[in-house]
DNA sequence: AAGACGGGGGG
DNA sequence: CCCCCAGTCTT
């Protein structure tokens, strides 16, 4: 209770400075629901900078809910392709199908019922109530969680579900009904630019430069506290370019799990020298005619850590199904998403056989 | 409560 | 190399 109190005053001076310092950005534009659930979505673990030009192709390819939900799979990926977390979209086409046929379309101006949808949690139903809605519901993410502990110095776990439903209270208290969503965005506004979290916290240029508790005890840097993350593990990948001629194998990946549902240049398991490819492939029912070592990669994901060494492998026409899938490679650009994990090998699918540099180290079989 | 789930920018 | 980001879902 004496928190609230505290923290009541910081209110008025976050709006004005809101209002003197918001950013021009594209979803502030025009704020419909659809485009404020389009760009919370984008922004989940992502920054604002990344997200600006998906969000602007984004929505002129599916500009409402309706186009959303109709979608096709793989179109839907392409649009998200490079962005991450890939089943945040898939989830927001499951919701935008809910939309359709329980709203009529229309996302409903409720927080709990926002908070059903699939892949809208607590943060997100709270920024698109107050900033779509103006509906007066806290909206705590990275940024106010920051934010909060400094101006509280609080030494408390921000990574804990319990502390983040503290500080959801606490907002819930002070937010001004009159503008909820402003206040909401002014708080992750201001940890974006001025309560940075990445080097020194930018406190001359904070409006709440006298009501900082952690500035006063001069333990901002030290704010937040947040629990040690485990270690990724490591993983021996060998990536093949398969090529016959001018098509390349691609292939999809499974539905479930990392990186679910995009397609993948074939890769196995450890890293593999030139006799265990060709074995592999002969085994495959391929016949390879000449063999290319590429160089070695790395891939870092948030709990995992991808080390590639990979080939290019000529291989005549096969004559039975494969469990790949051979396109040209132009075709690979445009249809078919392909993470950015596979970025190193890529350029291979394109290199034309033949060439100078490309010929003196092959191996001929 | 812990783990899975991408990718990129900044120190 | 490390950190962390306008988090959510599953187990």
């Amino acid at each position: 209770m004496e928190t609230n109190k505290e923290l009541e005053s910081i209110v008025q001076p976050l709006l004005a400075w809101f209002d003197a310092n918001a950013r021009v950005l594209p979803w502030r534009d025009s704020p419909t629901p659809y485009r404020v659930w389009v760009s919370e979505i984008m922004l989940q673990q992502t920054r604002v900078e990344a997200v600006k030009p998906f969000f602007q192709r984004f929505t002129e390819a599916l500009p409402d809910v309706a186009a959303l939900a109709a979608c096709e799979e793989e179109k839907l990926l392409k649009l998200w392709e490079g962005l991450g977390y890939y089943n945040r979209v898939r989830n927001m086409q499951k919701a935008a199908q809910t939309v359709m046929e329980e709203y009529g379309g229309e996302l409903p101006a409720d927080y709990e019922k926002l908070l059903k949808l699939k892949g809208i949690g607590s943060y997100t139903a709270g920024a698109i109530a107050s900033i779509a809605f103006q509906i007066p519901v806290p909206a705590v993410d990275g940024n106010v969680l920051r934010v909060i502990s400094r101006i509280t110095a609080s030494e408390k776990d921000i990574l804990k579900a319990s502390v983040k439903k503290e500080v959801e209270d606490e907002i819930r208290e002070i937010i001004p009904p009159e503008r909820a969503g402003a206040f909401n965005q002014a708080l992750m506004e201001l940890g974006a630019v001025v309560c940075v979290p990445n080097g020194p916290a930018k406190c001359d240029a904070c409006p709440l430069y006298g009501q900082c508790l952690a500035r006063e005890r001069g333990i901002v840097s030290s704010l937040p506290k947040k629990s040690a993350a485990k270690p990724r593990r490591v993983q021996e990948r060998t990536v093949l370019i398969i090529r016959d001629g001018e098509r390349v194998a691609i292939h999809k990946r499974p539905p479930k799990g990392l990186l679910a549902g995009l397609y993948e240049l074939p890769n196995v398991e450890g890293h593999l020298g030139q006799e265990e490819v060709l074995k592999l492939l002969k085994k495959k029912h391929f016949s390879p005619i000449r063999i290319q070592p590429l160089e070695e990669a790395k891939h870092i994901f948030s709990h995992v850590e991808w080390h590639m060494t990979g080939y290019v492998i000529t291989v005549e026409e096969p004559e039975r199904e494969t469990e790949y899938l051979f396109v040209e490679p132009r075709e690979t650009e445009e249809n078919y998403p392909v993470p950015a994990a596979f970025s190193a090998y890529t350029k291979y699918l394109q290199i034309k056989l033949g060439q100078e540099k490309y010929k003196e180290e092959n191996k001929e079989l």
